[in-house]
Parts: C-alpha cells; sequence; structure tokens
DNA sequence: TTGTATGCGTTATCAG
DNA sequence: CTGATAACGCATACAA
C-alpha cells in the first residue's frame, strides 16, 4: 500500500495525495478532489511509509530516551513525563536501556544512524567516548538529572535543594546527629545531594563528619549494607537523610533487623517519592521531586533547541516534604 | 557524510563500499582494497543511514515492545530479557507505554508504519479494533503474558502452575482457611491464577468460596484496599495467596494497620520475585516466574516466525518458591 | 575484480 | 488547480 495505489485509485497524482495529507497550505485544491483523495486514503487504508518519509525529510518524529535501569522506579516517573511531550508534539518516544558487551556504545550508536530525531541520555553512559561518538554524530543530545565536566547539555533537578529541605526537617524535629546514607560514588545527583546535606549541616553549625556519611548505590541491597555500617557506629545517628527511595527500603530493613525502631530510635526521610512510599511499615517521608515535569522539560528542549547551543536548566518544577511515618522527634536512648 | 562520500575518498564506487560494509559473501575484491575502503569508513566515521536502509531492505532491525505501566516492576524484568535477546540478533528493543487521548492506538499505529521489525504487546490494549488494525498491516505481533481470545499470537508464563505452588506452600504449612487477593477483573492472568488456586482448593476438598476472594489492581493501593475487605470478614482467613507482588505490599501495609501481624496470624505469598520483596518488613515469601525469559522468548518468536503462523507457548522456565519471612503454620487465634 | 543502473516510498520543486 | 520529475541514501542484479 503505497503513494502510487493510492494515486491510481482516486485517478490522481502521487503529488496531490501527499499535499492533501500534509496539510500544504501552498495547495488549491478542488474541494471534491480533496474529498476523492481522503476516501481513497481511508478506504485502501494508507498508512505513509516511516522510513521513506524519514529518508526525504530528515525528520523521524521519534525521541529516544536511554535509562541504565527499568528496575529503578524513578525512571517510570521521568518516562512519562517524557512520553507526554512527545505525544503532544505527534512524536513517538522510544526508551532503551540496552548494553551490549557492557558498553552502552553500540547500542546509541544504533539509535544515532538517523532512528530518531534527538537523544535523551537519563545516566548509564560510563565512557565520554560514548559522548563524543554522539558529538560527531549530527543529532541532538541531553543529559537528563546528571551532568558531565565536558558537557554543555543537561537539565537537572535541585537536588541540593531538596537535601535541604530534608535536613531542615530533621532539625526542626531536634535531631543533631543526622547522618547521610548518600548516593554512589560518581554519581552526579549523589554528589549534589551530599552537597545539600554537607551545606545545611553547616547552616546549622555541625562540621562534616566522615563518621555520619556512608555511601551506597541506589538499591535496597545498597541501603541495607550502608545503614547497617551506620548503625554499628556509635554515637549512633539519631537520623538518617537517604539519598534515594529505594536505598531507603534497604535502610527501612537494615534498621529492624538491628532492632533499631522507625522513627522511635531512629528518623528516616529520602529522596524521590512514589506510591510505594506510603505503603511502607512505617511509611516513609519522602521529597518529592518533579520527576515527570524533568521527563516533559528534557523532550521539550530537544526539540526546541538549537542542538549546538548549550543547556543547563534546572527545573524549578515544586518540590515537597511529603510528611509520613518515618521521622519524629529523637527519643530519649 | 553518505556512502557518495566513502566512495570518493576511497576512490571506488559507493558499491563495492556498501558490499565490503555488509560482507557481501560474493564479492570478490583485492585485500588492499578492502583496506584502503575500511580504513575510509573508519577515518570518515561513516555509518549507513538506517531510514535509507530500512526503505530498501524493509528491514529496521529494531523490535519494539509495548507495556501498559512503567511504574509496575514486573516489566522492568520482561524487558531486561527482551533486550539481551534484541542484542543477540544485533536489533534495537525500543519500548513504549504511549498512550494519546487514552487509547494506545495512535501509539502503535505509528510505531506500525516501518518503523519496527515486529511489536510485543505487553497488555495495555484494550480496543479489539487496535488488535484489528495490527492484523491488518503486515507487521509481525505477539502478546506477551495475556492472550485476547480472538488472538492466537501468544505467549503466557504458567501462572496456574505458580498459583498452585503457592496453595500447595500454604497447606503443607498447614493451612485450610486460604484466601486469595485476586488480581483485576478482565486481567487474563489474574483469572489465570485465580483459576489455578480455584483448583488447587479443590485439590485439598475446599469448595471455591467467595468468601474467600477479592480482587484488587495490580497496585499497592488496590491490594491495600482489598486486604483491609478480606480481614474484615469473619472468619478471618489465615492465609492469603496475593496475585502480585505490588498488590502484596499494600495488602502488608494493611494487616499492619489491622493490627494483624504477619506471618505470625496471618501467612501471605505473592506471585512474582523481585529484588524489593527481600527487604520489605517482613521479607515477603514469592513464586519466582521467568519473567525474564519471557521477554527473551518474545523477541526470539517474533523475529522466527512467520507473521502468519498461529503462537501459543507457555514459557517452562523454572518457577521457584522462594521461601521468606511472611509464612508460618497458622497461629493458635 | 570493480562499476552501472535501478528502485525502495516520500516529498518538494517545478512546469503546465 | 494538478502532474511530472528529481532527489533522499542505500543495496543489489547485472554488465564490464
Amino acid at each position: 500500500m503505497t503513494l502510487a495505489d493510492v494515486a491510481a485509485h482516486a485517478g490522481v497524482d502521487r503529488s496531490v495525495i501527499s499535499r492533501v495529507m500534509n496539510d500544504d497550505p501552498g495547495l488549491n485544491i478542488r474541494p471534491e478532489t480533496r474529498e476523492r483523495v481522503l476516501a481513497s486514503v481511508k478506504t485502501l487504508g494508507y498508512r505513509p511509509n516511516a522510513a521513506a518519509r524519514t529518508l526525504r525529510t530528515r525528520l523521524s518524529r521519534t525521541f529516544g530516551l536511554f535509562i541504565p535501569d527499568y528496575a529503578n522506579p524513578v525512571y517510570a516517573e521521568i518516562i512519562k513525563g517524557a512520553e507526554a511531550a512527545a505525544a503532544d508534539r505527534e512524536c513517538v518516544l522510544v526508551t532503551g536501556s540496552g548494553r551490549v558487551a557492557g558498553s552502552a556504545k553500540p547500542y546509541l550508536d544504533l539509535l544515532a544512524d538517523g532512528r530518531v530525531d534527538g537523544l535523551l541520555l537519563a545516566g548509564g553512559v560510563r565512557a565520554s567516548a560514548t559522548l563524543d561518538a554522539l558529538r560527531a554524530s549530527r543529532m541532538p543530545w541531553l543529559l537528563l538529572n546528571w551532568s558531565m565536566t565536558d558537557a554543555t547539555r543537561h537539565i537537572i533537578l535541585d537536588d541540593e535543594g531538596a537535601a535541604t529541605m530534608a535536613v531542615e526537617h530533621l532539625v526542626s524535629l531536634g535531631h543533631t546527629r543526622i547522618a547521610h546514607l548518600a548516593g554512589p560514588d560518581g554519581s552526579d545527583t549523589a554528589s549534589r545531594r551530599a552537597g545539600g546535606y554537607r551545606a545545611a549541616m553547616r547552616l546549622h553549625g555541625r562540621a562534616p563528619d566522615p563518621a555520619l556519611e556512608v555511601r551506597a548505590d541506589y538499591t535496597a541491597e545498597g541501603g541495607f549494607q550502608a545503614m547497617t555500617e551506620l548503625l554499628g557506629r556509635t554515637p549512633r545517628p539519631t537520623a538518617v537523610f537517604v539519598a534515594n527511595v529505594a536505598s531507603a527500603i534497604g535502610a527501612l530493613r537494615a534498621a529492624y533487623r538491628a532492632g533499631v525502631r522507625v522513627p522511635d530510635e531512629l528518623s528516616i526521610v529520602a529522596v524521590h517519592d512514589l506510591p510505594l512510599a506510603e505503603y511502607l511499615v512505617p511509611a516513609l517521608t519522602t521529597v518529592r521531586m518533579p520527576l515527570e515535569e524533568l521527563g516533559r522539560r528534557g523532550v521539550e528542549r530537544l526539540a526546541s533547541t538549537d542542538p549546538d547551543d548549550a543547556v543547563a536548566e534546572t527545573v524549578d518544577g515544586p518540590m515537597e516534604l511529603v510528611l509520613r511515618e518515618s521521622t519524629a522527634p529523637p527519643g530519649v536512648l
């Protein structure tokens, strides 16, 4: 089913069909002819071929989103926003976490060959060579929720602000020994949250204390191990700011295993709110960040910004402290 | 950067470049020429244009996977397997949950226009008209983890077997009042799991009892409400087989809220194992299903089966009861 | 051993 | 108002 078939059926030239379908403004067509064309398109069930169209227009009406790991529920929200923004522009958003032989490069190369009009990278790219290759291709790209020193195109969230909110909350409850269960080494969000934590602590007269910081990757298991370690230190912190909600689940478990009651003996507040947080025992106090908005801004920027221009934006969507059961004033130890 | 540029640089014809790059077996080329070609390709950083290649070969080396919701962690595992299988065939797997104006059809139409070589549908398609449109296009497709009465191309898991394992476990612990927190009405997996539950109960001399069954959608909130209702019934069940791990999180919370101790007063076993399950309090006993294998088989079938042939397969990967803390013999009430 | 010619399905620029 | 025609970049049968 091609243009030629429809043209034959309607008794006009292929170009007429094309222009009718694309609402060519410079087309002066008799209403009856237009009707005939539209009818033929409908009865034959014609749909333009995407490859041919892309070849001709150099536009695929498709955006790509690369994420490191589908298991991290944080990405679900980002994808949601990105898909919505793509739909608004009548485009498709496709996402992938493809990784061949441990590297994301082959996968990204495949996408870069004109398959998508732009690529959002939400982490997971380790080698800077991968980014170089991307730069070499003429495809627009954007880093989502992280940045690289030499990459000047990224959109991030206000991670420092989130950390501040969390610490302020704990301070206002009366906590002084506030620990930080940070994200993994090398993670951009992790270091911004850690920075925010330290700044907020300093503001309250607390010098950074290595004994109050542990690192973990953004998984339940990582959180479990890090929290177990933290609980072994003396004196034990009375509150913990956890950099990620997945780690927080593991942290909650670690407290339970150590016989430390939350929030009576230990307060926990985590970054990122998720539907799940409300149903944990105890329900988790979190800082809600505008993840969906991040995804949305991502494709908007991708679609509207000159690929050569720098983009360094912090999404200013609303952040909110979601008070639940995992935080309380420090108990008498 | 096109074939023509590379040809000019290497001093040969475009067709030579093309055949060298595609390892044309019927090509007899002087080693030095081949070297020259390869060198040019490399120095110019040439990458074949995907659209042109797709147009010419009618093959995009891309598969699509449609899922209803990224927030359901079950899909993360399916995607993982599907991406791996795609990578094995040097293809890209792209996934989407796109939904415009409440319908998946526009999104699927967009994909169907030659953008992908085949489409995996992991639920989320409500209208059968959508499926009709898919059938009309000449694109291979496959239902993953569900089936429609008039669709004869699907791969599913052994949901009845999983239900049997769960119920047998509870029976072996000594439970008799075993309830089922089922999945939503209209869900294919839900009805198979419910069927397996009833069959297993019958096998142990228990007639199906509506008072022991509740429905919930596959979310923590649904599980919370359904479990709350179940706990209000008298006599209260001593064990519950929950159809989904997300619901189980809500169910756990509901028991906590009702002051019912798990597993002392109530045993809970859920379908689908996830990394998270181990870190809940109490850690959740689950039936692990071969989700990753399901995704893998999906693209394998898609790539290797004639699109006109029927496919009705049940993945026979290993299922396993993962014993944790949420099940125990019934306590003395 | 390498080059030529043609077509994949569109869109856009012309004529008519 | 509509039709012819030329690309877009690639792959392949065939000619040389």
